[in-house]
This record gives C-alpha cells, structure tokens and sequence, in this order.
RNA sequence: GGAGGCAUAGCUCAGUUGGUUAGAGCGCAUGCUUGACAUGCAUGAGGUCAUUGGUUCAACUCCAAUUGUCUCCACCA
C-alpha cells in the first residue's frame, strides 16, 4: 500500500490536475501495447488544425472521447486514442503570410515557394503544439507516443498512395470547368467549402438589342459585370414570346459583340423575362449552355477578382467597381430599363468570407459516382451506425447529392499533387516516386504541378493512415477499423463522410462502426460562439477558475446526443459545487477511516442501512454500464450526479454517524467497511468523467490499485440485490421524511424535540437499529414502536398524527396542536386517498386493461392499490383516536 | 425549392424501447452555525408536457396535420 495522503480542507483542482496528468503520463498509462492479449477499442480524434486555439466545440468533443475510451480502458480494453493535427491548408497559409506581412513587409511571392514553406514549418514546429497542450489540460487520456500530423512523412505517403491509385483507376481526373474561386485566398474551393449567406442585392434588367436595328430583348442579371463575358442569350424553346428570335443575332451593349440567341430547356419560362443572358466562364449553368450550343468561354475576370485585358475600358478594374461602371454605362447609353431589389444567397469562402467568383478553370476532380454506392450502403446495411440515428438521413441525403470533388488548390502549404510534366514533349505522369525521366521521352526537364491538395483530401485518410497504412503495421492490424468516431454534426460533409468512402475504396474496410454526434456549445443566450460576436467562452479560463473536472461535468451533463447545448455561469457552478460535494464527503469519510482492508465484510453481519445502500448502488452500476454502451453520456452522469449528492450524502452517509461515534466497536468497523466501498464505487463510476478529482480521491483512500485509472469498472454484483430489505429500509426513510415534512407545515423549530410513536404492522422494518436515525435526522427525542396502536401510551387528542403507506406515527405535541385544524387535514388526506383507490380500482376491474397490459405492470397497479387501501385505513385509525 | 431538429416549471434543460402522482440545476419562499461541505442542510410553491385529431387497455412518449422557432442542403440567371 502507498503512503495515502492528506485531503486539504478547500478543494482546489489546480493543486493537484497537473500532477496528476503528469503521473499517467509518466506511468505510460495512455499508451495501449498492441500484443497485450486485450480486445482492442479505438477512436482517432478528429485533428485540429495546427492554427488553432483550443475552444469549446473541441472540449466537448474530446470530453466525450475521453469518457470513452476511459470507459473501455476501466472495462479491460486495448484502448487506444489516437491524437494528432492537421495542416489546415488554407488556414495555416493565411496565418503566416499574415505574419509575414506584418513583422517583414513580405508576401508570400516575395520569398519564393521554398522559402515560404521553410516559414510554415518553422511556425508548425513553433505554434503547432499548442493546442496539444490545451487538450492536456483538459485530462485527455490521448496516446502522445503514437501522435501523428497530416503532413509527416507517413501521412504524405498514404496520400499518394491513394492518389495515385484513384488515377490508375481514372478515379481522379484533371477538366477544364467551372469551380468556385476565393479571390481572397486565390484558389479553388470545393463545394462543401462555400457558404451560402443571404444577402440585399439587386436585379437589373437590361435591353440587348437585335442586329439591325429592328427591337430588342430584355434580359435580367444579378451581376451584371459578368455581360464582358457574354456569348449567347438563351430562351426556353416552348416559349412562344420568343420562338421568333431563336437564331437571331444580338449587339451585346457595351462592348459591340455579335452573340446568338439560343433555345434552351434551362431556361425557366415563367422566371425574370424568360430572356437569359449566357456567361460559360463564370457560371456553372451557363457552362453546360455553353457546351451545349458550342458557344465560346470568354473569361472575363481574373484570380485577384478583378476584370481582365478582355474586358475593354473596364479592364483592372475590380469587380465591384466594374460593375458600378458597366451599370452607369448602361443608363447612359439607355440600355439600363430597371433596378429591382433583389435577396439572393450569395457564396462565400468558408475560410475568409469573401465572395466567391465561379470561374472556368482548368482542375483537378475526384470522380464520386463510383465511390458513392459502397459509402450509401455501409450505413444504409447499418454497418455503419449514426448515434443519434436521424444523423445517417443528412449522410445519405448529401451523398445522394455530391457532384465531383474539386480536390486542386492553388496554394503552398499541403501535399503537391504528383503529377510530372515533360517539358519538352508534354507528357504528364502521375507517380508515387518524384519523376526526373519522362517516361516517353526520356527529356529531363520536368517540372511538377504547382498545386497541392485539398486538407479535406489527406483528413479523409486520417483513420487508416494514421495507423501506419498502407503498411500492414501492428497497430492498423488491431486498431483499425477503429470503433467511435466523435464529431459535431457541422463537419459530417466535410470529414466524416469522406472518410466512409475513402476508407471503403482504399482498405475495403468501414473506418469506424460507429460515428458519434454532437451538437454544436453556444453561449449562455443561445448564440454560436465566434470571435466577431466575441462572445467565445475560454475553456483555459474555466480550467484555471473552476479546474477541469468541473469544465468536462458541465459539458457532459444534461447533453443529449446530437443536440447544441448553452454553456453558462450556472452551469460551471453547479458542476464545481458537485466537485466541492464529493470532495468534502470524502474528507468525511477518510477523516472516520481506520481500516486499511477494501473489501466489503460478511453480508450477514451488515446493518439493514448497509444492504439498502449497496442494494442501491448495484442498481446504479447497472444503470450506468447500460446507458453508457447507447452513448447516454448526459443520462449516466445525471444518475451517478443523484446517487452520490442525494443518496450517498444526503442519507447514508448521516445513517452511518451514529456507528462512526462508537469507535472500536464492530459495528463501527462494519460502516468504515461500506463507507469505502461504496465511495470507492462511485468514485470508478465517476472517473471517466471528473479523472482527476476521482483519482486525488482515490489514491487518498485504502486503494487496490496503484491508479483509478488502470481499475477495474464497477460491474454487477448478483449477490448484492436485495429488494426485500432496501424496501423495508425505505420505509424508514419514508417515516423520517413524513415527520420533517409535517414538522416543517407546523413550524416546529429544530430545537423542540419530541417523541415518537410508531404503529406498524412492519415493525421488523423499525427494529431497535434504527431509532437514532430518527433521533439524529427527524427530532425526536425517544422512539418507541408498536406492532399497534395503544391507548395507554398515547393521548391522540393531544398529538400530531403522520400517516404513510406502512406505518401511523405520533408526535405528542399538546401545546401546539389544534385538533379541528388536524381532523380537516386528516379528512382531507383521506378523500384524497380515496380518489386514488377508486381510480386504480377502475384501472384494475377494466378488462381489457387486466388481460392486455403487462403482468409486470398490472401487478404494478395493484401494489400500489394495496398502499393506498393502508393508508386509508390508517387514516381512518387516526381520525377515530381524534374523536 | 428539398431535408431535418426543437416546442416540458420563472430561466436552462433531462426524460433510455408507450405503463406510478412528469424530473434536475439555477432562481424563488420558509426554517436551520445538525463538529465533511453556506460551493451546505431541511421543507415547500411552481407544469393542461405548443394546438388539433388519430392509434392503443394505456400517449409527454408513436402517427398525421397546424402554429412558432432553429439548422442543413440546393440555388432561377
């Protein structure tokens, strides 16, 4: 046994939370060995990105991961958590080109490619562990021996590895078409990476006339800088306003150019005019017009958002100010017929908000159809599970949607496409190996595509590549596929259905079997936490204030899966008061403790308080092992919340003074014995949530292990069911609250005490044992039990009357008792008893109700019709003895 | 336009396959220095479980519609 120490008198987490972590991390206790003989469990923890500050959305995240694999490790797993970060492409380039700018005067152009990455990497190495130290405050018990970045070695590997084999299979192509375009952070975006925000813009309508002078048609546009690029108008075939003018030629405005109009299902005959002006190189729609009546792309505005040598007088202008222009010109010349007001949902960049421009470009795409079948049918056959369930219906819908996936940016920092250019016969070879002979050649001037990859495309790998793939390593063999994968529901486009697919194609397995789903943590008035809004709250400040225990309490109490939840004030107070509870029951406890043995002693020789406790504890165990395995992370911590501060404290532990006031007696030793046994219990249920309070506690304590960490979780014991003396307890329980609650209706102070009579025809339930409980918890300054009422004993004209289901008390109170006042009370008691038998009575001589509902529930019903005819009785037995 | 969530006490929210008198925290009221804890103890007030219908012996729970509210996806120029 090690040296138990002392438990101050103030709790204070931060005496004792880093200590502690630094010990398990010493004791190596987060790192799993893949041939410990043990079934494995395993989560990768969803990397955040290197630029990151720890903030609530991941504290919530890794809370719940960390009960988890906790859970498991308690349970006798190979647990294993796998942390690492992720490069954050865009995110990261930004931020240090920011910098650059700021302390340099630099850009990122200014330094060359190879310079500017020397500069990321020395930033990662610099910044990028900070967040990993964030989640260690927290007690994450994440294996930092095996931590991985999307960018080392093994993860770039894999990412070629899968490249390459998706071209092979022409999974990936390069096209020329139209994709959405950040002019901000110039390169293409996926189209999961642009945000729809609504916005007040407006519809102008403008005339093109027809060649020669002979009228015009109206077309309407909400941008109408993009008419530089115009090549045709398009109406709809079936609309007769227009079927004269198919094949007619119009005089673009402006810029004087012949353009067709075309007839097209596309347009939508009862929207705007009908008249559509087609733009291929900025619009997708028009693309496919485009493509369809062969009509030229002429790319008007450029990477920086501006509009290029095409566009006449209005070139270098941005687009913005060329719009203004092109429309004042417009009115000038009389082309401009009217402005509409107009709301439309304008793209934007996930990253930095800017407008997105839609733009012809030449791309690298990934091919989804055949990658979508497989992905749909993992969770359609449910090897897949989404918890809560309703989340696997956004799966399916968005796959059932997705279009090719833009996987080129034109960025630096992230994995350059491995794709060779021959320079001197144009030959392009994909390979895993840098190419430096044209394969067709045989030239040596090669150059590489300048483009990287999107961060998406390396995070979709995370689960298999992390593990060593496609290396059959140790650890993929046990680990992988892993079992939770725990994420919010904002990401499931992004990363998590990625993820299925990719994993599926690349290893035929699923990535993980289960996904885990969480809502998003908001502020106290219900707002997202963003830092325009600077209403963020700092998990590091709630740590330093209220420790990390509190923290992980509040976000995993009264958390239903799938839902956002408020953080706030009360809620982190309420969470340390609990803290503060256990701490403090258990200073009670140990400052009583003489023992040194953990064990319970013979069932037989426990008091009737003892058997009731651990009867109501192995319940517990049971409660929490079973919601525990749906994910009920709320549910559990509210069960194991009650069973510590309202059973645990509030009752057993005032039960067991008496016996801690005899010391050296037996049955003082009997109490220490349960005392520890059931606060050891709690303290195991309990850790996966609060570790660290769980385990200053625990290793303060007679121990029998050398971590709470490395115990073993609580389990059913059989043997300590024991319904038959828990509910003769309760009605112990039951008596004592019935004299408090009818003491306090008549304003009795605490100090007046008085006897107690009690008439049962359970008096077995009240045996000698347990009269200081009603001394110590409801007044009284004597008991005495009778099997019946006897007259000599008690003057019922001159005592208050108490009845419950099992038992009719007296509280000799002459001076303070008015007897018209008790006879209405008693009066009204009874009828309302009476109403109750007479209901359960109808409920019971129903049929249907008999012969169709449960045997469980009917006996139910007729249990409680029995209580309620005791009652009444006893009532009656009062109200007679009133006279 | 398509899909989904939510609506329960003054506030914030639980309520695990339908089965007592619907719960918690905070707030409120009353009384307590009960030698672990005032970050506490005891007691209490407070709810037609959004509305209407349906299924069932039984509905806060399941189904349909309505109202309010939030989110995601698509995007008609």
């Amino acid at each position: 046994m090690e040296n138990k120490h002392e438990l101050p008198k103030t709790y204070d987490p931060k005496s004792f939370e880093d200590r502690i972590y630094q010990n398990w991390c010493d004791k190596k206790y987060f790192t799993p060995s893949v041939d410990d003989g043990k079934p494995p469990f395993s989560i990768v923890i969803p990397p955040p990105n290197v630029t990151g500050q720890l903030h609530m959305g991941h504290a919530l995240d890794e809370t719940l991961q960390d009960i988890l694999i906790r859970w498991k490790r308690m349970e006798g797993y190979s647990a294993l958590w796998l942390p690492g970060t992720d490069h954050a492409g865009i995110a990261t380039q930004i931020k240090v080109e920011e910098v650059l700018r700021k302390d340099e005067g630099l850009t990122r152009y200014d330094l060359g490619r190879e310079k500017f990455l020397e500069r990321v990497w020395d930033w990662k190495n610099k910044y990028g562990n900070r967040i990993i130290n964030q989640l260690k405050k927290l007690g994450s018990s994440c294996d930092w021996s095996r931590e991985r970045f999307t960018m080392d070695e093994g993860l770039s590997k894999a990412v070629r590895e899968v490249f390459v084999n998706l071209y092979n299979k022409g999974l990936i192509y390069r096209g020329y078409r139209i994709i959405n375009w950040c002019p901000h952070c110039r390169t293409a975006l996926s189209d999961a990476e642009v945000e729809y925000i609504e916005q007040q813009g407006s519809f102008w309508h403008i005339r093109y006339p027809l060649k020669g002078g002979s009228g015009y048609v109206e077309v309407a546009t909400t941008r109408p800088e993009t008419m530089l690029g115009d090549t045709a108008v398009a109406v709809n075939p079936n609309d007769e306003r227009y079927t004269s003018l198919i094949g007619k030629t119009l005089i673009l405005p402006l810029v004087g150019r012949e353009i067709p109009v075309v007839a097209d299902e596309y347009v939508d005959i009862g929207f705007g005019t009908g008249c559509v002006k087609i733009t291929p190189a900025h619009d997708p729609n028009d693309f496919e017009v485009g493509k369809r009546h062969d009509l030229e792309v002429i790319k008007v505005i450029s990477d920086n958002g501006s509009i290029n040598e095409l566009g006449g007088k209005y070139a270098g202008m941005d687009r913005y100010e060329a719009r203004k222009a092109i429309v004042a010109d417009l009115e000038a010349e009389g082309y401009l017929v009217r402005i509409e007001p107009h709301t439309h949902n304008v793209g934007t960049c996930y990253r930095c908000k800017t407008t997105v421009e839609p733009l012809a470009s030449d791309q690298w795409f990934v091919k989804m159809a055949p990658l979508v079948g497989p992905a749909l049918d993992a969770v359609k056959e449910g090897r897949i599970k989404f918890e809560p369930e309703r989340f696997s219906k956004i799966y399916i819908n968005w796959m059932e949607n997705l279009h090719d996936w833009c996987i080129s940016r034109q960025l630096w920092w992230g994995h350059r496409i491995p794709a060779f250019y021959c320079e001197d016969c144009g030959e392009m070879t994909v390979a895993k190996t840098d190419v430096t002979v044209c394969p067709k050649c045989g030239g040596t001037h090669i150059h590489q595509d300048p483009d990287v990859l999107d961060t998406w495309f390396s995070s979709a790998l995370w689960p298999f590549s992390t593990m060593g793939w496609p290396e059959k390593t140790p650890e993929f063999e046990k680990y992988f596929p892993t079992n939770v994968l725990v994420t919010g529901y904002d990401i499931i486009s992004f990363w998590v259905s990625r993820m299925i697919f990719s994993s599926l194609e690349h290893t035929g397995n699923i990535p993980f079997s289960t996904v885990f789903i969480h809502g998003l943590v908001r502020d106290a008035k219900g707002r997202k936490m963003s830092k325009s809004l600077g209403n963020g709250i700092d998990p590091l400040e709630i740590i330093d204030k209220y420790g990390a225990d509190a923290l992980r309490f509040a976000l995993a109490t009264g958390n239903s899966p799938g839902n956002d939840m408020r953080f706030s004030d009360e809620k982190i107070e309420a969470a340390r008061n609990f803290a503060n509870k256990l701490w403090n029951a258990s200073r009670f406890v140990r400052m009583n403790l003489t023992i040194e043995e953990t064990g319970l002693p013979e069932y037989a020789s426990l008091a009737n308080e003892d058997k009731w406790i651990l009867d109501r504890f192995n319940r517990l165990t049971a409660t929490v092992n079973s919601s525990l395995e749906h994910f009920e992370v709320g549910v559990t911590l509210s069960a194991i919340y009650d069973f510590t501060w309202d059973v645990f404290c509030d009752w057993y532990v005032e039960l067991t003074k008496a016996r801690l006031n005899a010391p050296g007696t037996e049955e003082n030793l009997t109490a220490q014995r349960v005392l520890l046994y059931v606060l050891t219990g709690i303290l195991k249920l309990l850790h996966p949530f609060m570790p660290f309070i769980t385990e200053e506690i625990y290793l303060s304590l007679p121990h029998d292990c050398e971590s709470i960490m490395i115990s073993d979780y609580p389990k059913v014991t059989e043997e300590l069911y024991n319904t038959e003396v828990a509910d003769s307890f309760e009605r112990v329980i039951t008596a004592i609250k019935a004299i408090r609650t009818r003491r306090a209706d008549m304003n009795i102070a605490p100090s007046r005490k008085s006897k107690v009579y009690i008439a049962t025809k359970y008096a077995d339930s009240f045996g000698e044992s347990t009269k200081p409980f009603f001394v110590r918890l409801a007044s009284a300054s004597e008991v005495e039990v009778a099997e019946a009422f006897d007259e000599n004993e008690v003057n019922a004209d001159n005592s208050v009357q108490i009845i419950t289901d099992s038992a009719v008390i007296y509280l000799p109170l002459a001076d303070i008792i008015d007897i018209d006042k008790e006879r209405k009370r008693l009066n009204t008691e009874l009828e309302r008893l009476k109403a109750d038998a007479e209901r359960l009575n109808k409920k019971l001589s129903n049929e249907s109700f008999v012969s169709k509902a449960p045997a469980a529930v009917v006996d139910g019903e007729r249990a409680k019709l029995a209580k309620a005819l005791e009652s009444i009785s006893g009532v009656e037995t009062a109200l007679k003895k009133l006279g």
